[in-house]
DNA sequence: TGTAAATGTGACGATCCGTCAGATTCCAGC
DNA sequence: GCTGGAATCTGACGGATCGTCACATTTACA
């Protein structure tokens, strides 16, 4: 439900939006903004990135063409934009990580990370794995964006990876950035297809429990 | 070096590979299929997948687009060819797999397969990525292409798994085959931008290593 | 209410898609 | 080597999308 007042137009990005000659948005250019946005996002979801038209988005929205191209230079862009929304949602996560891993609590808190990643992903599920995409590329605004998500992540699993050394939980062979890489690497990874995993065999709780072991072992060792 | 006799036209599919009318390819046929592949490959690791034009891949062989529709109905079809021939290299990654993970020589047995992971991925990064993405768009024939590669790659380590469960090396929390998958996730996705992690702090060695590590935790536990 | 800024659009040339009828090349059999 | 039919290739075309521009419409506010 939105107020007309606090109405959600997006991120930090669309406060500073501009047209597409350099002029500040008003009020219904950040909400037009705003639905070429979701358009895009949802037909994402629908259809493939290969399909994606700027007809079809501004046809959703109910306008032409012409008009997406004063808010966006091509579809890249939007779906860039798309994209940088969807890091709004990390911080939760991180907050998740940071803490004692030792013993159950932490294997608990361990399965609250996987369970919040999982969650991460089903909600941004088809702009996430666009951006990976984009990023794999070599495209360096898509690649910016995916670091602005997982950085944090690795880095507050690199310093529980540290202070694992310190205690002397792991072997000192492992890195601790590369076993944070390589950590949230597994998870970016399940969390894109892990509903496609779930069969009779394999339950959602048997991956998030499983998963949850995996990291747990990794980062707290023989903490118990 | 290639032969005229042992020509080296492409795998399991070219075998069988017809022309849009349904009439089987001749020498001629099975050559200029080859070589729309080759530059299908080649300019996917060059442009991105949505730059990908089937005007450009037939200039690249020198020939008309026509010609193109005579092998493929679309662009997918051709990507989805290439896609299939990467199928070809899993089997010795699966042998390395295959064996006793205890100990130091497990760890060592880790190691090799996380080494020909990674060589795999790098030799067929453009494609693979591809593939992934349209796999998670819900293309069923992408999806079939991914799990061709990916089953044999989970089975054998479920079946190390369950091995390590016989002899009461890792907890019984740990569902074999979930921890195959989040494995082999693991792996895909390092694979995947390993290359971008390795910057002056972690090395190309540091990866190997430490996944090998979180590998071999997770397969043989506490067998030393 | 009037006006300037903000926003939206029709129309257009360029490019790519996918098809088809016809041209060209290959090769087996004479 | 010649030839007829099969295999392969291509020019040309209608349809669709792209991205741009000049101009129309709506909004904000004095």
């Amino acid at each position: 439900m939105r107020s007309a007042e606090a109405e959600d137009i997006g991120g930090e990005a669309a406060a500073h939006a501009v047209a597409q000659d350099g002029r500040p948005l008003g009020r219904r250019g950040l909400r037009t903004r705003r639905r070429f946005l979701d358009a895009t996002e949802e037909l994402l979801r629908e259809t493939g990135l290969r399909e994606l038209r700027v007809v079809d988005i501004a046809r959703r929205v109910g306008t032409s063409p012409a008009t997406f191209y004063q808010y966006f230079t091509n579809v890249e862009e939007a779906v860039l934009a798309v994209a940088e929304d969807a890091t709004a949602d990390i911080p939760p996560i991180v907050e998740h990580i940071e803490g004692d891993w030792a013993g159950d609590a932490g294997l608990d808190r361990a399965r609250k990370v996987v369970k919040a990643f999982f969650d991460y992903w089903d909600r941004h599920y088809a702009i996430l794995r666009v951006r990976n995409l984009a990023a794999e590329e070599g495209d360096k605004r898509f690649r910016a964006a995916r670091m602005a998500t997982l950085k944090p992540l690795t880095d507050a699993m690199c310093d529980r990876l540290q202070h694992a050394h310190d205690e002397g939980w792991i072997p000192l062979e492992i890195q601790p950035y590369a076993a944070a890489a390589a950590l949230v690497a597994m998870l970016e990874r399940i969390g894109a297809y892990h509903n496609q995993l779930e069969r009779t065999e394999v339950t959602w709780r048997d991956m998030v429990e499983t998963t949850a072991r995996i990291l747990h072992q990794t980062v707290a060792g023989q903490s118990a």
